[in-house]
DNA sequence: CATCAATCTTGACACTGTCAAATTGCGTTG
DNA sequence: CAACGCAATTTGACAGTGTCAAGATTGATG
């Protein structure tokens, strides 16, 4: 809270976390460089140093998004104590309910602010390929269990499960769906529809 | 293209005309009030006599683009020619051409700008609420017909179908998918997984 | 202690949306 | 036919925004 200093010491940190702060708040548009900055103590144009423009930043908060999404999933993905099966339906549940708790956060990972028009850093298209690739291999693996149906190429497989977690979470997100959608209801659907009968 | 009269005549049609024009191009980010005044040959706040705010005036442009969404979508509902499976698949391939085609106008549809917090008017809710009926509607007669599972609950269910389209449009269109992804080869997974086996 | 380069601030510009107060001119009425 | 009323349009103004260029400050280095 010290004020009298002209160099604040660690700005980039502290931008970064306000803007953690204002998203979760108010949302991507919600967040304002200069916002920002009044929010930190510092001056309208300071955060330009640490960032061209408000796009980067936008970046590097998703990129630090992507890289927690990774180890979440990760997480699932791994758990010796499920079965297979149950670790399908654990990671739509997971998926759900993270993109719900998190939808500001997860409309600027997966929101069209960042990625169109390529306005995705090298970086942040580097992660996010990972984290699909990721995506990719397990639903292979998933053939191979049982758990999602084998004669599907894996590549397409991956790309439409994900498409209808994605599509569920941002129409639930956007409240496009009546509000009392039941979301347990819709991932047992989703399940059902996806899985291996 | 008369600039003399003080009085537009019909500035209210001519605002529509030219907002659909700039989102197609530039996208809802691009859509500015001023900007669409120059472009009518009117000044700055003209707008504002026909549409209360910037808000108004995206709904509008979105109603007009539900109930040419309900037209086509119910040609291919009711096409004759078409076994009722294939009517199913042929209403997948035209969802993502539609929504490929008419990215920004779809994005103005279904994306957060206007369903957010409660910024869809009401005849924007009512339309769209309509839409989504129908869906239900047709995806019960699919169910019946043993296009679609019959055991899952027809509003569940189509909230998941719609769920795995509008997700993989959303995907294409943010260009999340690499480029090249094959459309045909989607809509041909996504109908294998969703339909009845 | 003087200098320097990194760090932060100030000033300025061009945009936005939006409101309040003029202005204009068409249609109707006295 | 003139005056008036009222709706359509304009002008002015304010608070925001992102962004650039130039200046001020300061801790570290020689």
């Amino acid at each position: 809270m010290k004020k009298a200093s002209y160099h604040h010491g660690n700005l980039r940190h502290s931008l970064i976390k306000a803007a953690r702060d204002m998203i979760r708040e108010g949302g991507i548009e919600a967040v304002s460089l200069r916002k920002l900055a009044v929010r930190v103590g510092v001056s309208r144009t300071a955060a330009y140093h640490y960032f061209k423009d408000k796009n980067i930043l936008l970046c590097t908060l998703a990129e630090e998004g992507f890289h927690i999404w990774q180890e979440e999933a990760n997480r699932i993905f791994l758990d010796e104590k499920l079965s297979h099966k149950d670790r399908y339906k654990a990671y739509i549940r997971w998926y759900m309910t993270y993109a719900l708790e998190n939808a500001e956060y997860y409309d600027l990972m997966f929101g069209r602010a960042i990625w169109k028009q390529n306005m995705a850093t090298e970086n942040l298209k580097s992660i996010a390929y990972d984290v699909f690739q990721k995506q990719v291999a397990i639903t292979r693996q998933w053939q191979k269990y049982g758990v999602l149906p084998a004669g599907e190429d894996s590549l397409r497989l991956a790309q439409v499960t994900w498409g209808t977690l994605h599509g569920l979470a941002r129409l639930l997100i956007d409240g496009i769906y009546s509000d009392d959608s039941p979301i347990d209801e819709i991932c047992d659907c989703a399940a059902n529809l996806l899985m291996d009968k």
